[in-house]
RNA sequence: GCGCGAUUAGCUCAGCGGUAGAGCACUACAUUGACAUUGUAGGGGUCACUGGUUCAAUCCCAGUAUCGCGCACCA
């Protein structure tokens, strides 16, 4: 017996562990007659080791477990593989903060080793929350896959860092990794380059400062006076040049004034010099381009070191960039720049420069202007750009097949217009900067040596110029160096790998970090016979998206050929919001292709973010943060399952409203109690039921609504349209099966035919199984419960119980017509009775306006006194006084119910139909009357109109007669 | 500056070249009969605006307005 109502917190739990347990969620086993299309296969966005689930989680994998559920009941071999991602930064920064808070020693105070141990040790208490947390939304991930994008140390048949480690060598190898000098984006919160995508602009309040620079030489020249309207009025005479910027201290480390090569204002002054403020230093006034005569002054500083532009102008002109800050953004201890400047921020330095012109009259104006500054999306800080040594893949590359896959359709984008974001970003994409300054991650494969042998011994520093070995382990290094070394010398040599965790930052290549590096370690030393080589590897790490990008094979045991790769590469579908289609989908796309041949998945489908009841994004500060899990507590799994993809309109945002899941917790309340009705009038699932062997009418119909809905919501999962899926569900679980067919069965279960009571509990359950089964990957915890309690003696769980596949010759069009008829006259009558305030129990016959009973009317006689409440149902020629009527199908029918009606009513109420009937026959006469119409319009346009104009002109022909009865 | 999207009922949103829809909210009625986490009925829309294409436009095209988002630039 099925209790009174479903309790989710029981029910979720048991179900879960059941499935689980039970093995349904790994891939059923390969068939012999398997095509790859037998094969379903996603990968898991993976989330952050270090998060909680949120609600962008609980709609991606509902949205995703909607498709992996279908599939699975669809008979395919169906890989959802689960996992999580190391978020360098994010993870690095929560331990950091939770050692700080402990007041324990620091990262800073510990050993590489140790300090990654603390992290592992971390993962292993906290990093399994979110994987909890996806089962309670039901998520059907072959956790016995489980991956880390960092490996499982612990499992030596884990090739997660092989992986990464062959992808990194083979790139290097191929010239599309490379080590490089350039300007990065430097985040001094973190002490670490990080690549564009991990900037933000966010606009703030500030100033431009026009400065002036004095011409060297005792320069002067004439400068146009403009008034307003930019009319020349005049000129006065010059002995400096003025720039603008939003950012003085940078002058400190100026390499030049750039004016544009057309700008007749400035010809003369190109090759001249300046004498910058402050340093005293010469720099020249050059031409280029990129000065614009249309921007402040037309004249404009060059700053190679610190800024992106700057730095190609520079490049251009052979300016040597001059290093201004630390690893931290403070001034460098330069012996150029004036010693009060030393060790200040940027902010600090910004003051005194600005004092420093003002008080030596160089300075022309503050201007208060909105400026778009540059944040690091997880320090939140100031960006800095900064001249480093980083590690970076050619993008551009590796983007020529990525884009053309998309291009042929390969890899289809699901809403398509999404490839447009795609394409633009790809066609311009930037070298792409995948070292991190930071302990947590994939360090880089790539060691240190020297690269020659001189005849004495030497020690560090000489890293700039020494020889890298990129190797996929220790022992290939050895071998490599102990081969390059050996054509150096004639000793014997000695191969030493250090390991540097506290220096590294000194010892390799970070200038920003200025000159003070640690010499006391040796690059090679000579030892009696022996040549010993010192050999160091490269401190950094590799960006957590480098990893994450070999995700939808490095999963599957890549690079091991493994049968799961065979089966389940490339994936199906992959699901995610847009805000990481760069970030991520483009990533895999170029390591996909360029690994495995095969794009990493053939549909991508970006759903929208999920925002709060007004729109906004969710975020903490906002405190408009909804818990999913709360929800779930609330409302049960099921209910904001069914919500998110109710709401998954393609191409929206999800604003969420939690009377909408309170709504559909109310959906499942309904289908239980539906449920219950079925047991209590014994209709049980029967294994042998043909559901063409129906005699009755109203099975027919549920049959026939059946198959339409079964096609329906099949069609729309495929085209991953989840909403109209979801509703057509819920229509035909609540609107058809529960508001009409379960009505209308009443008669025959209270009935005396047996044969007819019989089909219709089987036809009952029958459609229950149904609604089950198409409702399961939206609702599974509910649908599974009824389905082992429905029917106690069926062996196989719900979860991979075959999806319904009905044939159209299941279609019984007459009984449909009859039903929908009949439908359509019960609502009449309820609805005029409703109108003119007819009280339920006030019951009458049921007149047909006709010469004969329509022999449906009898037949239907039970269902009408029951749902229409009326009393027995005659032909009569015409209605008694005082009736109530009303038309269907352009008959008239008749209730006569005198003196329970308001005549003044009746006669308004029926003026008004026809008003409404007669302004409708009036647009299609309009219609039928324009020769163009009829002319060029389609047969079956003109024809649908006709049939129209027919119906509409009975039922006013019905409509005015009913009036005049009246009179 | 480039690009994308939105504008339909009070709210949140579907939809479609020919007949305007849902949920919620609202109003009235029903009071326990599977279900009050309910049932029945009802009111409510110049489909942002202006042009164009078409026999026919809420839908297609162009433009305008407003809102939102992404990218780039920013001396």
């Amino acid at each position: 017996m099925l209790e009174k109502s479903f309790n989710p917190a029981e029910a979720e739990k048991r179900l879960y562990e059941a499935w689980e347990s039970s093995g349904v969620f790994k891939p059923r086993a390969a068939k012999p007659t398997d095509t790859k299309a037998d094969n379903y296969s996603i990968v898991i966005p993976p989330p952050n080791v270090t998060g909680s689930l949120h609600m962008g989680h609980a709609l991606n994998n509902t949205l995703q477990d909607i498709l992996v559920r279908f599939n699975r009941m669809r008979g395919k071999a169906v890989l959802w593989q689960p996992g999580t991602d190391h978020a360098g930064i994010a993870t690095q920064m929560v331990v950091e903060r939770k050692m700080a808070a402990e007041g324990g020693p620091q990262r800073k105070d510990m050993s590489r080793e140790d300090f990654e141990a603390r992290v592992w040790e971390w993962k292993a208490e906290s990093g399994g929350n979110i994987t909890q947390q996806l089962r309670r939304l039901g998520a059907s991930c072959d956790w016995s896959r489980e991956k880390f994008t960092l490996g499982d140390p612990t499992n030596p048949d884990d090739k997660m860092v092989e992986a990464v480690t062959k992808v990194f060598v083979e790139m290097y190898e191929q010239g599309l990794i490379y080590r490089d000098k350039r300007l990065v984006n430097w985040d001094p919160k973190f002490q670490t380059a990080i690549s564009d995508l991990e900037v933000e602009t966010k606009t703030v309040d500030g100033h431009y400062w026009h400065l002036r620079y004095p011409l060297a030489d005792g320069v002067t020249y004439e400068h146009p006076i403009t008034d307003e309207d930019g009319k020349v009025t005049g000129h006065e005479t010059r002995g400096y040049i003025v720039v603008a910027t939003s950012r003085p201290e940078t002058m400190l480390g100026d390499t030049g004034v750039a004016v544009h090569p057309d700008d007749e204002r400035y010809a003369g002054l190109v090759g001249k010099e300046v004498i910058l403020p402050i340093v005293n230093r010469r720099i020249p006034i050059i031409s280029d381009d990129y000065a614009d005569p249309e921007k402040g002054s037309g004249a404009v500083k060059i700053t190679p070191a610190h800024d992106f532009n700057d730095y190609d102008v520079g490049k251009r002109a052979g300016h040597t960039p001059i290093n201004l800050l630390d690893e931290s953004a403070h001034v460098l201890a330069l012996e150029i720049i004036p010693e009060e400047y030393h060790g200040k921020s940027v902010k600090e330095a910004r003051k005194m420069v600005v004092a420093a012109f003002d008080a030596a009259g160089l300075l022309q104006e503050t201007e208060d202007l909105k400026i778009e500054q540059p944040v690091g999306d997880r320090s939140g800080v100031v960006i800095e750009p900064m001249l480093t040594d980083q590690w970076f893949v050619d993008a551009k590359t590796l983007a020529v097949d990525a884009i053309e896959a998309v291009d042929n359709g390969k890899t289809k984008f699901v809403p398509a217009n999404w490839k447009k974001t795609y394409d633009n970003w790809m066609h311009d994409i930037q070298p792409w900067c995948i070292s991190r300054q930071l302990w947590w991650g994939h360090q880089v494969p790539v060691w240190y040596g020297p690269k020659k042998i001189g005849s004495e011994s030497k020690m560090l520093p000489a890293l700039n110029n020494s020889m890298m070995f990129c190797c996929h382990s220790e022992d290939e290094l050895k071998e490599a160096a102990a081969q390059y070394y050996s054509e150096l010398t004639d000793r014997i040599v000695k191969i030493e790998i250090y390991t540097l965790d506290k220096l590294n930052k000194k010892i390799v290549g970070h200038e920003a970090g200025g000159a003070d590096r640690d010499a006391a370690f040796p690059m090679y030393e000579f030892s009696g016979d022996e040549l010993i080589i010192s050999l160091y590897r490269d401190p950094d790490v590799l960006d957590t998206w480098f990893s994450s990008g070999l995700w939808p094979f490095s999963t599957l045991g890549w690079p091991e050929n493994t049968e799961e790769l065979e089966r389940f590469y490339p994936g199906s579908v992959l699901v995610t919001a847009f805000d990481i289609i760069f970030f991520w989908v483009a990533r895999m796309m170029m390591q996909g292709i360029h690994f495995m041949g095969e794009v990493p998945f053939k549909d991508v489908y970006i759903h929208a973010l999920v925002l709060d009841e007004k729109g906004q994004k969710m975020s903490k500060s906002k405190g408009n943060v909804v818990n999913p899990l709360e929800l779930i507590d609330t409302y049960g799994a099921d209910a904001l399952r069914f919500t998110m993809a109710a709401m998954a309109a393609q191409g929206r945002n999800v604003r969420l409203s939690t009377q909408r899941i309170e709504g559909y917790r109310n959906f499942g309340t309904k289908l239980w109690n539906a449920a219950r009705f079925a047991e209590m009038n014994g209709c049980v699932s029967q294994a042998d039921f043909d559901p063409s062997s129906c005699t009755q009418s109203v099975n027919q119909w549920i049959v026939s609504e059946a198959v339409t809905t079964v096609k329906d919501v099949t069609k729309f999962i495929e085209d991953y349209r989840f909403d109209a899926a979801a509703d057509a569900a819920y229509k035909f679980a609540w609107g058809t099966y529960c508001d009409w067919y379960l009505e209308l069965i009443k008669p025959i279960m209270g009935g005396e035919d047996g044969a007819a009571k019989t089909e219709t509990q089987a036809a009952t359950a029958w459609a229950l199984d149904q609604i089950l089964k198409l409702l399961h990957p939206f609702m599974p915890f509910i649908t599974e419960e009824l389905w082992a309690n429905t029917a106690p003696s069926r062996d196989s769980k719900l979860i991979i119980t075959a999806w319904p596949d009905l044939g159209d010759e299941l279609i019984n069009v007459d009984a449909a017509d009859d039903i929908n008829w009949l439908v359509r006259l019960i609502s009449a009558i309820r609805s005029v009775r409703s109108e003119m305030n007819v009280p339920p129990s006030k019951k009458a016959p049921l007149l047909m306006l006709a010469d004969a009973l329509d022999p449906r009317l009898s037949k239907f006689a039970d269902n009408l006194e029951r749902m229409a409440r009326v009393d027995g149902v005659e032909a009569a020629s015409e209605a008694p006084k005082g009736a109530l009527q009303t038309v269907v199908d352009g008959v008239g029918f008749a209730i006569p119910l005198e003196g329970l009606i308001d005549m003044d009513a009746e006669k308004a109420r029926l003026s008004k139909e026809i008003a409404k009937v007669n302004a409708e026959i009036e647009k299609i006469d309009k219609k039928l009357g324009n020769e163009a119409f009829m002319a060029k319009a389609p047969e079956k346009v003109v024809s649908l109109q006709n049939e129209r104009r027919a119906a509409f002109s009975a039922e006013l022909e019905q409509l005015s007669e009913a009036l005049a009865n009246l009179a």
